[in-house]
DNA sequence: ATTGAATAACCCAAATTTGGGTCAATAATA
DNA sequence: TATTATTGACCCAAATTTGGGTTATTCAAT
């Protein structure tokens, strides 16, 4: 069986990144020193491309000041 | 560099679906039934032996009826 | 003690993520 | 316009996750 994504919820975790983020005023080059991850990886985070761990979403929002549930808790029903 | 892993976060949240899991009665093989994992991988993820994706969450989340951000809220302060 | 279910612990291969780098495209600013 | 910073879009290799299976261990009930 094949890898299943919700593509829905990586893509709107990704959008609440990149604005929590441009809301703060920081470049990705800036939250990718400050949380240990790649440039690369935040822009394909901050895209939706990838369905990203546990880690990265606790190493983000810490960088971000925010509590890791806020970056899961979309408002909206998932499937 | 090598991958960071929190594996204070992975190991808390994997006991968290244990906890969750038990109380509803339900085996590990029901909860990788309903929400389309590998029983193996629903055994890693509560043992925290493996640093889990958003998708996995959700798709554990839903099917033990609890919101995302349930699974993610450890309530303490990681890092 | 024995049976059977549930879980842990292995193995392997495939898919995906991540790191690391480069270059093009876009945006912002002088 | 020209310059600079920022982001997107590639590439590759390594690390990790996931699926899939089998076997051992633990646990509960009889």
């Amino acid at each position: 069986m094949k890898y299943q994504r919700n593509d829905t919820a990586i893509m709107l975790i990704g959008k609440r990144i990149k604005k929590l983020r441009i809301s703060q005023g920081i470049s990705q080059g800036q939250l990718a020193f400050e949380c240990g991850i790649r440039i690369n990886q935040i822009g394909r985070i901050e895209r939706g491309e990838i369905n990203t761990s546990v880690t990265s979403i606790f190493a983000i929002s810490k960088a971000l000041h925010v509590k890791p549930h806020d970056l899961i808790n979309l408002e909206i029903e998932i499937q």
